[in-house]
Formats: structure tokens, C-alpha cells, sequence
DNA sequence: CCCACCGACTTTTTT
DNA sequence: AGTCGGTGGG
């Protein structure tokens, strides 16, 4: 169909056509790569190239599946179920259920998301009488984790010492403990998902012989347990369509490992590699940054991006005395533009750190301006819906004590930690979970435990016949939360959040489409089918078609695999829901720069632009640490379609510390000819000359010189002089000056020294003065009297 | 069992 | 600075 590949361009055009081959989409930032993605699945239906259930389609979040499916069905009428579109998790936790016998799981198995993991591990090493302090259960869960995504069980892992070896024996106790628990942590729903493929030819066949078009999105992003299970999926026809930018891999930290990319290329023999470097959302100057920017990176794929739109404005920059200063400075920035007719939402502010927004969040809400942060606690995640969680949990799954030790207690009912250790020793001697051991605990203990027995028991018996909203309304009732947090004085948002859990209950199972009436813990089959719904593949599987024509167990014809009380556990631990704090109104977007990424704003604010915070100083320990930083700013900078702004500040509070940095080392990697900076620019190593006047202010319409305060002026006031990197410790060496001390200036009058740094002619003092606040003053320049 | 206090921690984050 | 987690007293 024509219009469907009206309006790409030659490179999308391409790519959305290419042959059903290996193919690397190297899309740069605004490139219009999920336009690219979606319309190359709607081309290969619309060309029968394809049917729906021949299709995987594979990203990160579950924002991005959302998007894809949404947009692919505005594209064109094509019936999507069939359809395989998810993330990693989520299609591993579709197939391991529909396979979950073959997987060695439970039906009911449940996953623990990473706080549930850690209280696990620790449940463990206490078990095991562990120290905590010598093995850290956190160093154990990454060290875990870790191995998953290596593809490596215990057995697998290299101990090269006493420690590793301790660390892999608890891995091993730790996947044995998981295994009779009936739990599953994130990587274990890849890595067991692998194995299955791996250790089990007719099902691997089967799948590989129905996904015949791969689509993976954010490439860039994938870690070598994902890499490893896209090749065993694409199998023989190796068609992997994966779209990413490797200037855009800023989570190395997590384990992605930008590598994949070349690896991806080389192994796959990639031979249709196309570039999308035609940028549709920044001006000329912002995406110059950009590129200028990035191309002080090695070991790139290689990629410049270019824009039709003009030269545009140039990239405005500010340097401020302080933090809060700066976000004065940027929350008049921000009247302005909201002055001039922008809209609120359409301004984002950056920060390379959480710890960041608070000094802005102060600054905004004095002005009265609305914003909303994001990367607050998530819907799933608040403690009184994990305990309603946990109730239901329990109920579907007796063993599941990661969530029975979270409620066995939970709102009080005498179970102190004596009884739990009982109770614990108990399920240890008879190696079964807490619940089971119930009866070997004896004495008071065991009347107190007993009665919690009974109290699920009965929420058991009762719930049997209801639907998947009633029932979370009755265990939340039932459990006696509700009368809890009705009674406690803070309690309402967590009623409220309870409440919001019955509704979004009703929610899942209107768009999973059972009906309101459908029994939470019962397997609805579809009309017509009548096996139990797991997938059965014959040793001599034809295929595809076959399987997909008449067993009505396939997860393509029948979604229903798992019952909708596990679908919605599932979904509660997958999804953890929004990550925004206050959603809703017109209001100035705040968070960080890996949040933003895949957004874009009309003007952006990039802001502690100095060494230590962006680039962050822990990056400089870390291999390619740098690199990732500026691949990290590359990313902030294209977020801006028409207006960026960058700030630094020369001091800043951090960690209750006064932090004196210099500016970010980015500021000389930008094209100087881009820039416009709205204070004057110091060049590095060179002191502040005695300027009086505000040159170089006020040219821009949007500054606002005579706001400004504190900064300027002074022959005296502290420059960028060069401060060590990341200096962060007070040295008050021979300065003359005391902590404490009273002192006068010729132009700030009468203040007192509160802090001194430095030695010789580096020598500053920090003054608090009656009428001009606090300021660095370096000593050799400054004219500073004691007083006394 | 609850509360209060102390101390350690503090890059980025999805599933 | 501010939060969280662990410990100890009432």
C-alpha cells in the first residue's frame, strides 16, 4: 500500500522494505525510528509477507510495547492478537507460562521484583547465619544478578577465591530456595526462559519455525543473556530486525553492553546496515552540539545527524554562584518562556542526579509555578499495595514465603520475631516453606501462627468462586489492612491506594478482556478449546500453521495461560506502574537525563554541568566510564527541539557539603560558534577581572540581568579558578582567617567566615554577610579585614 | 511490640 | 540534608 511508505524518507524507506534478512537500523536521536519499527511490521502484513503471529516484536518497557501496539493498530485494521509484542520480561513470562511444566515452574509461580529479591536473599543469609557485614545480601543480589545475565547458573561460575566461592554457594542456596518457593527473580524469567529454548529441540523449533520476523527495539540496550536468547529464537533464518543507536547506550551500569551491536553485525553477517541520520526534531545548532559533542567518543558505529530546520537559536549558557542561584536563574528563565506563550509541559529540567530536583522543586513552588518530577515510588511499588499483594500472593501460592514473611505479622497480631524464627528453623528442618511448617511449630507460637493459617485458609475457601476485583476487595478487607490504615492517622493515601488497587483489578480484567464474572483462580478457556492450556509440541512439529490452526493451547489462539489472579500478580510485578509523582495538569517536566530519554521538548534545560556531577565522579573509576557520560549528555541535548539552555554553578550543597566544582569538561567539547553564554565565559585557569558593568548580560531578551544577585560585579567574588576536580573536603590551611571569625569588606560591610578552602594564593573563604547572604571570597584578591 | 535514636548511605533504572 | 535500616529501651 502506497501511503503506508508515503513520507519516509529514502533511508526509512529502506529499511521498512528490507528483505527478511539480519538488519542493523543504526537510528540516531529523532530519526524516526518507531516510526521505522511499526510501519516495517504494518508493510510486511499488508505485503503478506507476514501474518500476525509470525511477528515478535521486543523493547525494554512496557511504555514502548504500549506504544508500539497502539500505534501499529492506528496504522492499519490488522487483528494484533497473534501478535508477539513485549518486553524481554514480559515475553518470557507468556512463554514460561504457557510452558511451564517443560520449564519446571509451578502454575502459580510468581515474580519477585527487586526489593521482593533482596528481602529474599536476606531471609537466606539469615537462615544460613551469615554475616552480613562480610557478605553484603545487596553485593549478593548484583553478584546474582549478575551471573543470570551472563547466562551462568552457580555451577557455571568461575570462583576464583573463598569469597566468590561463598558468594556462589549462596547462589546456589539462593536458586534452590527460589525453586521450592515457586518464585522467579527478573533474570531468572530470561535466563530459565533460555534454557527452556535451549534444553528442549521441539519447542525451540516450534518457536523458531513461527517467529520468522524479529523486531528488537533499543539494541543498544540489550545485555548478553537478551542477545543470547534473540539468536536462539531467530534460529536458522537468523532475521533480526534490530533498530538502536550506540551514542544512546547509557546503561551500561545495568548490564547492556553496546558490544552486542558490532557482536550483532559480525555473527549475523549483517549485511544490510542503514543509517538514519535525517533528524526531525532539533534545530541546526542544538543537533551540532550534539554531534560535536559525541564525536570525542571512540569506538563509535559512526553517525551524524542532520536537520532540514535552520540554524535556530544558539545554545544558551549560564554559570551561577551557587545551586539555588541557579535555579533562580532557571525558574526566570522559565516565567519567561511561559510569558511568551510556551507551553509548561513543553519545558523539561535535566539533572544528571535525583538529589538535584530539590533545590528546583524549592525554587518552582516559591514561584508558584506547576511542575511534576519523575522517578518517584511506583504504584506497585508502595508498601501498603505490596502488602495486599502479598495476601493475594499467598493465597495462590502457600509457598511463596517471601510474601508470607511480609504479612505473617502484617497489620500485628502477636507473630513477633521469635515466633518467625521458629516457624523458620521449622521449614528448614522439613525443608518446606514457612506456611506448610506451620503445624511443627508448637506452644504459644504455634496457636498465634495457626490462627494466620486459618485466616488464608479461609480467605482461600472464599474467594474461590470470585472474580479478580472482588476477590483483592475481600483480601483487603479480609486481611484486616483496611481497618489498619483506617485507623492509623496517615493513613488515608494508603486506603486510597488500596482502593486504587480494586480498581485497577477491574481494570486488568476488562483489558485482558474475561469477563467481570470470571473466577480469579481458574484457567478460562476459550470457546471450543478444551485442553488444559499448556502448549504441547510434538517431537515432529510441523510448524507454525498447524499449530497454530488447531491447538487451541497455543498462546497465540488462547491468551488465557495463566489465570487472572497470576496474570494480574504478574502484571503487578512487570508493570510497576507510573513513575510520575503528580500527573495530570499543564505543568514543567523535572527529571533526570536517563529518564528523558525518548522524549523531546521544545526547550530544555541542562543543568550542574560541572566536574563531579556531570560528568559524575563515580564514572571516572568505572572503564569507559566517560564515554558513557558524554554518550549521557548527547542524549540530554537532543531531547531539545527548539531551545536549550546549559548551567553550571560554582558551588553547590550536596550531601549537607558545600561542593566548589568547575564547569563540566563538556563545555569545551560543544562547538564555541553554538554557544551564547548569558554570563561572561572564564576562560579555564584564568581569574575574574574587576568588572564593574554587565556586559555581555541582557543582550538575550530572555535574561534578566537586574534579577540577578550575588553574582557579578564583585572584583572579589570566587571565579572557576581551578579547583581541583571534585574537590569536595575543607582544607583551612594558612589563610590567616578561623571558622567563625567576624570580618569586614570594603563592598559587603560586616559578615562571618563559615567556611575556608585551599592554601596560598588558591586560599578562599566562605562569608556569611549581614546584608549580601553568603559568598566565596578568594583571599589574594579580596580585601578581607578581621574584626576584633 | 512500638518507638526513638543512631549511623550509614547517597549516579543513573527497567523489568 | 534527608532517608532508611538496624538496635535498644520502655
Amino acid at each position: 500500500m502506497p501511503e503506508l511508505l508515503a513520507n519516509l524518507n529514502p533511508e526509512q524507506h529502506a529499511a521498512v522494505t528490507l528483505p527478511n534478512e539480519p538488519a542493523l537500523i543504526l537510528a540516531g536521536a529523532g530519526s524516526g525510528k518507531t516510526r521505522v519499527l511499526i510501519t516495517r511490521i504494518a508493510w510486511l502484513i499488508q505485503q503478506g509477507l507476514a501474518s500476525p503471529p509470525t511477528i515478535l516484536g521486543v523493547t525494554f518497557t512496557n511504555k514502548a510495547a504500549r506504544e508500539m501496539m497502539s500505534r501499529l493498530s492506528a496504522l492499519l485494521p490488522i487483528d494484533t492478537r497473534g501478535m508477539w509484542i513485549g518486553t524481554f520480561h514480559g515475553l518470557c513470562n507468556r512463554m514460561l507460562r504457557a510452558h511451564f511444566r517443560d520449564a519446571g515452574l509451578p502454575q502459580t509461580f510468581q515474580i519477585l521484583d527487586t526489593a521482593d529479591q533482596l528481602s529474599a536473599i536476606k531471609r537466606l543469609m539469615k537462615g544460613l547465619n551469615i554475616d552480613d557485614e562480610k557478605y553484603p545480601a545487596k553485593n549478593l543480589q548484583y553478584f546474582i544478578n549478575n551471573a543470570k545475565e551472563q547466562g551462568l547458573r552457580a555451577k557455571d561460575v568461575d570462583a576464583t577465591d573463598n569469597f566468590n566461592r561463598k558468594f556462589v554457594e549462596l547462589y546456589e542456596a539462593y536458586d534452590q530456595q527460589c525453586q521450592r518457593e515457586g518464585v522467579v527473580d527478573f533474570p531468572e524469567l530470561l535466563l530459565r526462559c533460555y534454557e527452556l529454548l535451549s534444553y528442549n529441540p521441539p519447542l525451540r523449533a516450534h518457536y523458531q519455525a513461527r517467529f520468522r520476523h524479529i523486531l528488537v527495539d533499543e539494541f543498544q540496550d540489550t545485555n548478553k543473556l537478551q542477545y543470547a536468547w534473540l539468536k536462539l529464537l531467530a534460529g536458522e533464518h537468523n532475521a533480526i530486525f534490530a533498530v538502536g543507536d550506540d551514542d544512546q547506550s547509557i546503561y551500561a551500569f545495568r548490564g547492556a553492553n553496546v558490544g552486542n551491536m558490532r557482536d550483532f553485525e559480525q555473527e549475523f553477517k549483517v549485511r544490510n546496515l542503514i543509517k538514519l541520520e535525517q533528524n526531525y526534531r532539533s534545530h541546526g545548532h542544538i543537533l551540532d552540539a550534539a554531534n560535536h559533542l559525541i564525536a570525542n567518543n571512540s569506538r563509535r558505529l559512526g553517525k551524524n545527524l542532520r536537520t532540514d530546520a535552520g540554524h535556530g537559536e544558539p545554545v544558551r549558557v549560564y554559570e551561577a554562584a551557587t545551586d539555588s542561584q541557579e535555579a533562580g536563574w532557571i525558574v526566570e528563565e522559565i516565567r519567561a518562556l511561559i510569558s511568551t506563550g510556551a507551553s509548561r509541559s513543553e519545558i523539561a529540567v535535566l539533572y544528571r542526579s535525583n538529589a538535584q530536583s530539590r533545590t528546583i522543586e524549592h525554587t518552582l513552588v516559591n514561584a508558584g509555578i506547576p511542575y511534576r518530577v519523575y522517578g518517584g515510588l511506583r504504584f506497585f511499588e508502595r508498601q501498603e499495595v505490596k502488602h495486599a499483594l502479598a495476601y493475594l500472593r499467598l493465597i495462590d501460592n502457600p509457598n511463596d514465603d517471601t510474601a508470607f514473611a511480609r504479612v505473617v505479622n502484617f497489620p500485628t497480631r502477636g507473630i513477633g520475631a521469635r515466633s518467625i524464627e521458629q516457624l523458620a528453623d521449622a521449614a528448614r528442618l522439613y525443608n518446606t516453606s514457612m506456611a506448610v511448617a506451620i503445624p511443627y511449630v508448637t506452644g504459644k507460637a504455634g496457636t498465634s501462627l495457626g490462627g494466620f493459617a486459618n485466616l488464608i485458609a479461609k480467605m482461600r475457601a472464599e474467594t474461590a468462586q470470585m472474580s479478580l476485583p472482588e476477590t483483592v476487595e475481600y483480601v483487603v478487607r479480609a486481611s484486616g489492612l483496611s481497618e489498619f490504615y483506617q485507623n492509623e492517622r496517615e493513613g488515608q493515601d494508603r486506603l486510597e491506594n488500596l482502593q486504587e488497587l480494586v480498581n485497577a483489578a477491574t481494570a486488568f480484567v476488562s483489558e485482558e478482556g474475561y469477563g467481570l464474572d470470571t473466577p480469579a483462580r481458574s484457567i478460562p478457556l476459550r470457546p471450543g478449546a478444551t485442553a488444559a492450556p499448556e502448549l504441547v509440541v510434538a517431537t515432529d512439529d510441523p510448524g507454525v500453521d498447524v499449530l497454530d490452526a488447531e491447538n487451541p493451547a497455543d498462546p497465540a489462539q488462547n491468551p488465557d495461560t495463566m489465570t487472572p489472579l497470576a496474570g494480574f500478580l504478574s502484571h503487578a510485578s512487570l508493570e510497576a506502574g507510573d513513575n510520575q509523582a503528580q500527573a495530570g495538569q499543564e505543568a514543567v517536566q523535572l527529571m533526570t537525563v536517563h529518564a528523558a530519554k525518548g522524549l523531546e521538548f521544545t526547550a530544555v534545560f541542562i543543568t550542574g554541568l560541572e566536574e563531579g556531577l556531570f560528568p559524575h565522579e563515580n564514572s571516572a573509576m568505572e572503564t569507559d566510564g566517560l564515554e558513557e557520560e558524554r554518550r549521557l549528555m548527547y542524549v540530554a541535548i537532543t531531547r531539545a527541539k527548539e531551545r536549550l539552555y546549559l548551567s553550571f554553578a560554582q558551588s553547590r550543597m550536596l550531601h549537607g557539603q558545600t561542593r566548589y566544582n568547575i564547569r563540566s569538561r563538556f563545555f569545551d567539547e560543544l562547538p564555541q560558534e553554538t554557544l551564547k553564554w548569558l554570563t561572561p565565559k572564564v576562560e579555564a585557569g584564568a581569574r575574574w577581572g574587576g568588572r564593574s558593568d554587565n556586559a555581555g548580560w541582557g543582550r538575550d531578551w530572555f535574561s534578566r540581568p537586574d534579577r540577578q544577585q550575588g553574582y557579578g560585579g564583585g572584583a572579589s567574588t570566587v571565579p572557576s579558578a581551578p579547583l581541583p576536580a571534585f574537590a569536595n573536603e575543607q582544607r583551612a590551611a594558612d589563610t590567616g582567617f578561623r571558622v567563625g571569625q567576624q570580618v569586614f569588606h570594603t563592598k559587603f560591610g560586616e559578615g562571618t567566615v563559615t567556611a575556608l578552602e585551599g592554601g596560598g594564593a588558591d586560599a578562599k573563604a566562605q562569608v556569611k554577610f549581614k546584608r549580601h547572604g553568603e559568598k566565596w571570597l578568594a583571599l589574594a584578591v579580596a580585601k578581607l579585614q578581621a574584626v576584633e
